[in-house]
DNA sequence: CAGTGAGCGAGCTTCCGCTTGACTT
């Protein structure tokens, strides 16, 4: 038994530890917090200045059981979980868990695990700090208090029965992905036309280089773009001014969760659930520092190597030492920033976390190396006959610094169509006399902001304050589950641009057309999801304001620094909180999400769009009405905001009945796996290209009696009464009964058609006696 | 696998943040 017990929060980190302080100190891991609030009457007791209730929970009993046990027989116990808010909580629960005197318990930190570090640490032990454990209970209250009131607010408001759900964190991030499809919904796309000149001139080498100039405006109409075009026949256009200077950029600062998150979806195409889950193998083979950090900072000895590897791998020329600052006041900086832990491997052989270390290893490299040099040239161009300028501007890499290795990706939010990368100009000279080769005026339109990808919601939870490194992908995942988002593609549609062309002093113009709006795994709302938003902005403002956490950020700072009193700050927030619950629950209407579209013309019966208790639907007429109302599902990309009266119309075409194949009616349909043709009893699912609201009986037959063939080709026997088959599978012939496979054991699988009834119930009943072993689960080898 | 959509209301749901395995298809 060692003289020292260490506890800290991850078993990885244990192992790293326990090698760092040797043979007297022995550290485990408490796997995060060792205990939460009961569930039951929310835990806290509101009346006894918001006591809360603590238990421990299941899956902990078994890990807390341990270290009482250890602590028992060691002789001193060291408190090393991160350095905190959560992390100094977490500590206090093991003191009260493990009862120890939190007066003399001694708590080291440090963030980050090198030797240096926690030897340090081990010399300067401190005690526990009560004002930041009161700081984060606060923080637990009030979040509890937020989500157990606000949900069942909910579940007696809203006519549709899902689990539904409200929280600080989810309802902001619904929110902005709720306002941001309103943007685009009312957003009016505005055209202009855009001048460009293109002209040829001779390069060092005597090669002749095409090059491009701007014109000096842009014009609002067809017709003034025109016009200049006119004005610019016959002109000669000769270089007026030449201004070369330099520029320079700079790396981007080393990974935090956040940026991780955002350059692997940019650059790999990565959910945010999948590069945490490859960080997380990552780091717990060692390979990589801890993955959930807001912490930008490297450690010194990590500032050595990369030194090291830049100067073997690339010269000391491009070596930089930098220091990155946070740019966020809500990071708590526990951590480093995520790195690799041992520079010199450039890359790891596991298939699957490659792609992702490559990318840290890069980053963390780039982060000190040099500036990329470069040599901006703006040339103005000047026009005879008119005398406005076009301007060319190139850009040349003098030195590529950091470039040489890492580039950050950029989202579309932040480029905007006039930003195009700049490529070189050949070498010109003032008063240069150049050819136009061709001069166009294209029509270019605004685009509103872009939908929301999970990554791009996670930099802006970040941006406002809201949620933690280890919630991020969580929180995302939350709001999908509900219901009140979804990740989905959606297709564009073609607009038509003009282009105005002056080649040869002749002017000609062509219609050309484009594709817009087209989307890839971006998040949508869902007609509940701007529902439950609607309601919770009308009553419940002030949580769901973008400045609310931050504001609270601010008060549990001021807990955490002795200057206000945790409960007097939870009551100062619960006074007003829970009488706009009193008063919702008690005036607010139950929200229907109802939508007027028009009357029927046929009926007079008034049309609506609606929440129905499967989702968005339509209806024709009311409940109450002698002829019963008419519905229709509403297809999942439309939604009750949008969706048109023709479009509504337009799906009470179905159920189609397309007529008699073999003496049955054949109906078109769509249900809940998409669009069928139901035959007989049979369903068939339509073919992707198929529309069920054109799809012809010709089209269909086939179909049936494709799915026929397969199956009559499948099955091998059927002994009709027992419900029990013999039927041919990709790994050969199996028993099936009911919804139940079993397999044929190898001797009777080559005879697998003279199995008889009796056989059969025997191998059934065997199978059921001893099921089969359990494999490892297969890797799944999709990528989303 | 695929059809539904009143109102009544039993018994259920729910938060954020800290950490990893154990489940079978």
């Amino acid at each position: 038994m060692a003289k020292n017990l260490v506890i800290v929060e991850s078993p990885a980190k244990a192992k790293t530890i326990e090698k760092i302080l040797g043979k007297d100190f022995e550290v485990k891991s408490c796997f995060g917090h060792i205990r939460d609030l009961e569930k039951d009457d929310m835990g806290i007791d509101i009346a006894n200045n918001f006591k809360p209730k603590y238990t421990i929970p299941d899956d902990k009993e078994k890990i807390v059981k341990e270290l009482k046990k250890l602590a028992k027989d060691t002789d001193e116990v060291w408190l090393a979980t991160d350095e905190d808010r959560e992390g100094e909580a977490i500590s206090w629960h093991l003191c009260e868990v493990l009862g120890l005197d939190p007066d003399v318990t001694k708590r080291i930190v440090f963030h980050e695990i090198t030797k240096p570090a926690i030897e340090r640490a081990v010399q300067q032990p401190r005690l526990l700090d009560m004002n930041l454990v009161n700081a984060q209970q606060a923080r637990r209250i009030l979040d509890r208090i937020v989500g157990f009131e606000l949900s069942p607010v909910l579940w007696r408001k809203m006519s549709m029965r899902n689990s539904l759900s409200a929280g600080r964190v989810q309802s902001v991030a619904v929110r902005l992905i709720v306002e941001r499809e309103r943007e685009i919904n009312t957003f009016n796309a505005v055209s202009s036309f855009k001048v460009e000149a293109f002209f040829t001139a001779k390069d060092l080498q005597g090669k002749n280089i095409t090059f491009k100039a701007e014109g000096p405006t842009r014009f609002k109409t067809a017709e003034d773009a025109e016009k200049f075009l006119q004005q610019c026949i016959g002109a000669a256009y000769s270089v007026k001014d030449i201004q070369v200077k330099p520029g320079k950029k700079s790396p981007a600062a080393p990974f935090t969760t956040s940026t991780l998150q955002q350059e692997a979806s940019r650059k790999l195409g990565y959910s945010v659930s999948k590069t945490m889950l490859l960080a997380q193998k990552l780091y717990e083979s060692g390979k990589i520092t801890y993955m959930r950090t807001d912490s930008v900072n490297l450690s010194d000895t990590a500032l050595g190597d990369i030194q090291n590897a830049i100067t073997t791998n690339y010269g000391q020329r491009y070596h930089q030492h930098r220091k990155f600052k946070n740019k966020n006041e809500s990071a708590q900086e526990a951590h480093e920033a995520i790195r690799p832990t041992y520079m010199e491997n450039a890359t790891v052989d596991d298939s699957d976390t490659k792609k992702l270390y490559e990318l840290i290893w890069k980053r963390t490299i780039a982060s000190q190396m040099s500036d990329a040099e470069l040599e901006k040239t703006i040339a103005k161009i000047d026009i005879s006959t008119n005398h406005e300028e076009l301007t060319a501007s190139g850009e040349v890499l003098k030195f590529d610094g950091f470039l040489k290795i890492y580039m950050e990706g950029k989202d579309d939010e932040d480029v905007s169509d006039e930003e195009e990368s700049d490529g070189s100009l050949p070498a010109l000279t003032v008063k240069q006399a150049l050819d136009l080769k061709e001069m166009k005026a294209t029509e270019r339109y605004s685009r509103p902001a872009p939908r929301y990808t999970e990554a791009s919601l996670v930099k802006k939870l970040e941006e406002l304050g809201i949620g933690r490194p280890s919630t991020y992908a969580p929180t995302i995942t939350t709001v999908q589950k509900r219901g009140y988002v979804e990740k989905r593609d959606k297709e564009g549609i073609k607009r038509d641009f003009r282009i105005l062309s002056l080649k040869a002093d002749k002017i000609t113009k062509v219609t050309e057309s484009e594709n817009t709006g087209a989307e890839k795994s971006k998040l949508f709302p869902t007609d509940l999801g701007m529902i439950v938003t609607d309601f919770l902005n009308q009553y419940f403002s002030s949580v769901m304001d973008y400045g609310f956490t931050a504001k609270i950020e601010g008060e549990f700072d001021e807990v955490a620094h002795g200057k206000k009193i945790w409960n007097k700050m939870l009551n100062d927030f619960y006074t007003p909180f829970h009488k706009d619950v009193e008063n919702t629950l008690e005036k607010a209407e139950r929200v229907k999400g109802e939508r007027q579209l028009g009357t029927d013309q046929e009926t007079g019966k008034p049309i609506v769009a609606r929440m129905g208790r499967y989702g968005p639907m339509i209806q024709i007429g009311k409940a109450e009405d002698e002829e019963k109302p008419k519905f229709a599902k509403m297809k999942s990309t439309q939604s009750i905001e949008t969706i048109t009266l023709e479009e509504a119309m337009e799906l009470f075409r179905l159920p189609r009945n397309l007529g008699q194949f073999e003496d049955q009616d054949v109906l078109v349909n769509i249900g809940r796996f998409g669009p069928y043709a139901a035959h007989n009893k049979q369903f068939y699912s339509l073919k992707k290209e198929m529309d069920p609201y054109t799809v012809e009986l010709d089209e269909i037959a086939p179909l049936i009696v494709e799915k026929r063939t397969a199956k009559d080709e499948r099955t091998i026997k059927i002994f009709e009464k027992e419900k029990i088959q013999i039927l041919k599978g990709p790994y050969g012939p199996y028993i099936k009964q009911g919804l139940r496979n079993y397999k044929i054991p190898k001797e009777k699988i080559d005879a697998a058609a003279d199995i008889t009834l009796e056989e059969a119930k025997a191998i059934i009943e065997d199978v059921k006696a001893n099921p089969p072993k359990k494999k490892a689960p297969p890797r799944k080898k999709k990528a989303e």
